[in-house]
DNA sequence: ATTTGACTTGACCGACCGGTCAACTATAAT
DNA sequence: ATTATAGTTGACCGGTCGGTCAAGTCAAAT
C-alpha cells in the first residue's frame, strides 16, 4: 500500500470541517476516519486521542484563518476602522458559504469549542483562550493606531479589544441560532462603535 | 413504592444543572437519573425522549429565569438604563456563584445548547431562537422607555436589543472561556453604550 | 539481498449510549 | 372486593463510542 503523504492533512480537514459544521461530541473518530478516506489504525498513528486532534485542528483553524481572514481584512492600506469593518464582510461571506453548502450556519469554530468544552476539558479551553488572546492582541494594534491616527479618542485599547471580539462572538451566535447570515450584515458593523474610555 | 410527587421536578432541576454546567451531549440519560434519584424506566415514563427533556428544561429554565433574574432587574423605580445595569450585576453574581461551586463559569445555558445544538436539532435551534426572542422583547420595552424619557437618543430600538444581546452573550462566552467572573464585572456595564440608530 | 521503520489494515475491546419492556406496587374509583 | 390507572423497577437491547493491536505492506537505507 502506498504511504499517503498527506493522510496527516487530510486527517486534519476533515475534523475541521465535521467539528466545525456539527460539533465536537457529536462527530467521532470513525466519522472523522470515514471523511478523511482513512481507516481508525492510521488515525491513531498520527494522534495519540481525539483530543490532541482537536488542539491541532485548533492550532491549524486559527492559524489559517490569521493568514486568511485576517490579513487579508487588516491590510495596512485601509484605515484602521475600516480593516474592522472588512473584517465582518468577510465573517459574513464566510458564513454565507457554508449556509449555502451545509444549509446550517456554523457559527465560530474557537466559540463553539469553548462553549461545549470550557467547562469539561480544561486543555482545550486554555487552547481556546490563547487563540482569543492573540484575536485581541491583533484588535489592539489595530485600536492603537486607530487612536494614533485619531480616528477614535482616546480609549482602553485591550478592554475595548476585548469588548469588540465579544460583541463579534455573541452576533456569531445569534446568527447561528437564527441561523441567518443577514444578522451578521445587520450588527457587526456596529463593532467598531463600541468602545471603552481610558481610566482617567 | 410511594409514588414521589416530585419526580418529574427532581429529573427536570438535576436535567438543567447537569447540562448547563457541562453539556448536552456530556450528560447521559443515566446520569441525569442517577441526580435525580429516579430509575431510567420512571424517566422515560415522564418524558419521551432527551431531546423533550431539553425542551422541557429550556422552557421552565427561562420562566424561571424571566420571574427571577429579569424581574429583579428589570424593576420599575430603576430607570431603564439602570436596570440593564442590574441585569448585568445579577448575571455576574450568578456566575460568580456556579464557578464557587463548580470550579467552572457555565455561561448562558441557552447559548451554550445553541452552539452545540443548532446546527444538529433544528426543534431545539428554534426553542432557543424563540427564547432569545422573549428576551428581545423585554430589552425592546426597556429602550423604548429609556428614549421616551430622554435617557436615549432615538434609535432603531429593534436592533439595538438585539445588539445588546448579542454582546451580552459574547461577554458570557468569554467569561467561560477564560473562566474568570471577573471580566462580566469588567464588559457588561459596557452593553448600555450599544446603540444603533434609528434610519434617517 | 536484507533490514529497518513508517504507514496501513481490519478485526477487536470494554464501556457507554438512548431507549424498551414486562412485571410489579401503590393509590384511588367503583 | 375489584378494577383501573399512575408510577416504579431492573433487566435488557442494538448500536456506537474512543481506543488497541497483531499482522501486513511498502520505500528507503544498508
Amino acid at each position: 500500500m502506498v504511504a499517503q503523504p498527506d493522510t496527516y492533512d487530510r486527517i486534519l480537514l476533515a475534523a475541521r470541517e465535521l467539528i466545525h459544521s456539527r460539533s465536537y461530541a457529536d462527530v467521532g473518530v470513525a466519522a472523522i476516519c470515514e471523511q478523511a478516506k482513512v481507516k481508525k489504525g492510521s488515525f491513531y498513528h498520527f494522534f495519540p486521542s481525539k483530543q490532541e486532534l482537536t488542539l491541532a485542528v485548533l492550532d491549524t483553524y486559527f492559524a489559517e484563518m490569521k493568514s486568511g481572514l485576517l490579513d487579508e481584512a487588516f491590510r495596512p492600506e485601509l484605515t484602521p476602522l475600516a480593516r474592522l469593518q472588512r473584517l465582518g464582510e468577510l465573517t459574513y461571506e464566510f458564513q454565507a458559504h457554508i449556509k449555502q453548502m451545509t444549509g446550517h450556519i456554523a457559527g465560530c469554530p474557537f466559540g463553539n469549542l469553548a462553549s461545549e468544552l470550557a467547562t469539561q476539558d480544561e486543555t482545550i479551553r486554555q487552547k481556546v483562550d490563547a487563540i482569543f488572546g492573540k484575536l485581541q492582541t491583533a484588535f489592539c494594534a489595530t485600536l492603537q493606531e486607530a487612536v494614533a491616527r485619531g480616528e477614535l479618542p482616546p480609549l482602553d485599547v485591550a478592554s475595548t479589544a476585548k469588548a469588540m471580539i465579544a460583541y463579534f462572538e455573541g452576533v456569531m451566535l445569534l446568527a447561528k441560532t437564527q441561523n441567518d447570515p443577514e444578522l451578521l450584515r445587520q450588527l457587526l458593523p456596529t463593532m467598531t462603535q463600541i468602545c471603552i474610555q481610558a481610566q482617567q
